[in-house]
DNA sequence: CTGAAAGCGCTTACAG
DNA sequence: CTGAAAGCGCTTACAG
């Protein structure tokens, strides 16, 4: 059934269908009633195909990430979905599993014009690639970046929190802490590692080449670094991690080698993943905000999208230090402060 | 860019360019060769929303998903979005946040021809709507299904695999028995209690209604009802629970509670996530092969959409149960076994 | 306020 | 093996 089924049934012409569903202040009340009725008997949907192709426009949004299975990146795609939908767009969900080549494929869609703009929640692309794509189709940048990039981006400080993060440890007392990387060709991981360098050089601390160990995102990998840093002839007291996911292979590590976190060593992690709250020790870590990086990225693409411009191209969300317990410090008792400021 | 540029340039007419795309063997060796010169020249992509229209074809899946955020669904996903790809076509992400209206509006971009096919992850719409459409459009269920239904599903036996699960807590000695369920609502969750009550009955063991506490998948409510079971005057040795998350949050109730996971209270939990065989207590769970629960699913479909029939209509994979420490089993030191073999 | 007509960029049945 | 032509189902500028 088409629109011009619902234009017979409703003696009108088709263009008045049209009008009817897209620009009803166009059509007198009647016609508009008589339509609608027909419309609501038929169960009438337009065919999106063919309004596509018309106008030119696919309400439909391409997220590429780089691993759907990750809880971080999964909240932010939760953001970014319930967003798209909220404004009338569809979300085409590009996993490239960390594969540039299945980033590059995903592009593509754009150039087939089966999308009308892009969210990439991975840049693995050079910047000149990356530049000349947003000058053809809107696209906004999220959790991931690239430096001096004229295109809008969405995410937290990752320097000045894993500053923050390493500094915790160095309050604390810790003076041997490592730092569990992530893939080093991906800018997230430079820049906390930057925000590592900082904190100790700051802090007249020494950083140790050997503890400083490059991972990839997971569990096991954080276990296997780990081990590494506690095979050490002199190991770490604490260590920075990456993100939670490998911060919680690290805790296992320590814990398979018999030692205790964080007694023997103290671990921050980074994401404040739910599961990083349940299991003992609580985990310290840095909170991201990720259903709004989601929100927020996918509400700059809909300006882009319509035509409009983001002035601002860097747009830096707040992130948390979550003080628990897997640096030693206890959280203080409520009750008792509760007393002193009474 | 279109066609016609392509064309021109080649000196063919634009049948021919889109042959040579579509029908290669048609068109002459020399013509082709002629005219893949010239789109490589122009990086000529061809339009979608066109050949859409033209083909009545989108190369486009929806997959209605209830979570997300579920570690167990994004692996699903993982598996369907790597399938159609692979077969060239995309995804579109539905996310339900278990929200029944929401899988309504989804299912509308099938009438919208914004889809050629859908793989629903979760079915809360009655079994009539749901035939009927599956006799409009290509339709695969996975993960969640419903009785005696006419479409093809994909997903583990939950009665047996629960029981399975049941009869191992049995087996170690456990009687009182409790179960912390998924919501009633769903089947997955009435077919898991089943399951449960089958070892139950068939060991002659009672159930104690106060020993079934109906929880909504997260690791909140996982806590919160193992909290209510053990506020019990007699409260359960051993607790199936209906899937890891829950599990975790239950391990931590009863933790929290001053009580020991596996000696005071068993556990046994269900999807085997990465995360349940990490932290001590190592989780004693039930496996589902995720990945290929979504790429079987999405296989099916793919045979449907291509106007294929799928004469079966129940694909039950296999699940395992994967015993690790938390119902006190420790895992048998192999180098004994391979002296015994020996 | 409404209709007739053109056209979005492809694909394919038909003719040669 | 190739081209001319029709048409997929909408939308909108134009005319009235």
């Amino acid at each position: 059934m088409k629109m011009s089924d619902v234009a017979k049934l409703a003696n009108v012409s088709p263009a008045t269908v049209s009008r009817v569903l897209r620009q009803p202040d166009l059509v007198s009340k009647e016609t508009k009633q008589k339509v609608m009725e027909v419309i609501k008997e038929l169960n009438y949907k337009p065919d999106m195909s063919a309004s596509q192709l018309r106008t030119r426009e696919t309400k439909i949004i391409l997220v590429i990430v780089p691993d759907i299975t990750s809880p971080f990146f999964s909240k932010v795609l939760r953001g970014i979905e319930h967003t798209a939908v909220e404004n009338g767009y569809q979300v085409i969900l590009g996993d490239t599993e960390n594969d540039i080549e299945r980033e590059k494929d995903y592009i593509d869609l754009l150039y087939r014009k089966q999308a009308d703009g892009a969210l990439l929640l991975t840049a693995r692309m050079n910047k000149e690639n990356l530049e000349n794509l947003s000058k053809k189709f809107p696209i906004v940048l999220a959790c991931e970046y690239l430096d001096n990039l004229d295109i809008p981006t969405v995410s937290i400080d990752n320097v000045s929190s894993a500053r923050k993060a390493t500094e915790h440890l160095i309050q604390l007392g810790h003076t041997k802490i490592a730092h569990i990387s992530g893939p080093m060709n991906i800018i997230l991981s430079r820049d906390r590692l930057k925000g590592f360098q900082q904190a100790m050089t700051h802090n007249h601390l020494k950083i140790n080449p050997a503890f400083i160990q490059e991972g990839d995102y997971g569990i096991d990998s954080g276990y296997d670094q780990m081990m590494k840093l506690l095979s050490l002839d002199n190991h770490p007291d604490a260590v920075f991690v990456f993100n939670d996911e490998m911060a919680l292979g690290a805790i296992k590590a320590i814990q398979d080698h018999g030692l205790i976190v964080p007694d023997d060593i103290a671990i921050v992690g980074f994401d404040n993943l739910k599961i990083a709250s349940i299991f003992s020790p609580l985990m310290t870590t840095i909170d991201q905000p990720k259903y709004e990086i989601g929100q927020k990225a996918t509400k700059l693409l809909l300006t882009l999208m319509k035509g409009g411009t983001v002035k601002k191209k860097k747009f830096v969300l707040k992130d948390e230090l979550i003080v628990r317990e897997s640096c030693g410090t206890k959280i203080p008792n409520p009750c008792i402060e509760d007393f002193i400021s009474q």
